[in-house]
DNA sequence: TATGAAATGCCATAACC
DNA sequence: GGTTATGGCATTTCATA
């Protein structure tokens, strides 16, 4: 318990990432169903070392979280949208307010605050033409602070972190 | 050996999902380092029934695979790039060749091909600008197949819903 | 063909050096 | 950080419907 606290005290004050964790990092980001003992050879480490430094991780945060990916074709998603969105611009008021909106709606996928022309990129996953034309109408034209926005319709993903660097299974 | 080459055969063919298989991917699309005996209860079946509903889906590509997230500020991705990428476009061989390129680099975390002005969304995260900078001279500046490239700097992720779903841990 | 139950084997955990 | 013993979990096999 004592050891605890301390650990997270420890993650707390910063990320002291050396090599092996980075090496680590770089295995289960593509597959975190792998098995230490594969992971330790790997790296060039004990299966005890490489457990114990992946706990600590996901202790302190590093390793946000465990996730399977589904395939985003069955999860109601078939149509992936980028937006890049205009507002009328003045102080950060209506910028955090849009990016509240945006927080709160499903369809978003992923969305960022950006400098230069553009104020929002937005990911915008929907099951149909229907679905991203209500949400346009709802989040983006029929508001006022909504200077402009740009559509950009995803023909297929080429690289995806997430799923280009998948394992590959037997 | 046999029945493995009747599951695939069968997935091939295309995915029907009963209302079990949609609970344990809403479930380990949150978390799947959950053990088995815990999902089974949750959604009313045997450990055995789980564990054999979840292999198939990871063989027929319903779930595309099981990774950790990693903290992006933590990966020497401190900075995020959005680019919007424009080819001199004739046929399909060069984007293949561009969308493989993307792939190749390690500071591409996702890219879409994508209809409209634009032929290319990547996003990029670097350590710093001068990381960024030489990506774009290498890929995109010295590229001759490149017409444009117009970059985004992220100031601010402020949706991502692989964070917000993240399970809670103790 | 899919399920649930039990035996096997692998893997993570925890307490050592 | 490495080693070993323990416990837990997935895998496999089998019986059943």
């Amino acid at each position: 318990m004592t050891e605890f606290v301390i650990m997270v005290r420890k993650a707390m004050k910063s990320a002291n990432l050396d090599s092996f964790d980075r090496k680590l990092l770089e295995c289960v980001r593509r597959n975190n169903l792998e098995p230490a003992r594969s992971l330790a050879e790997k790296v060039g480490l004990s299966e005890s070392s490489v457990l114990r430094r992946l706990r600590r991780m996901r202790l302190e945060g590093i390793i946000i979280g465990d996730i399977a990916l589904v395939d985003p074709a069955l999860t109601g998603g078939a149509i992936t949208m980028h937006v890049l969105v205009q507002l009328y611009n003045d102080g950060h008021i209506r910028t955090d307010a849009f990016a509240r909106n945006m927080a709160r709606r499903e369809e978003v996928v992923a969305a960022w605050n950006v400098a230069g022309d553009e104020d929002f990129v937005l990911i915008v996953q929907v099951p149909s033409m229907e679905a991203y034309d209500a949400f346009t109408r709802e989040e983006l034209s029929e508001q006022s602070h909504v200077r402009d926005f740009k559509t950009l319709i995803s023909i297929r993903p080429v690289v995806d972190t997430l799923i280009s660097r998948r394992p590959l299974r037997a």
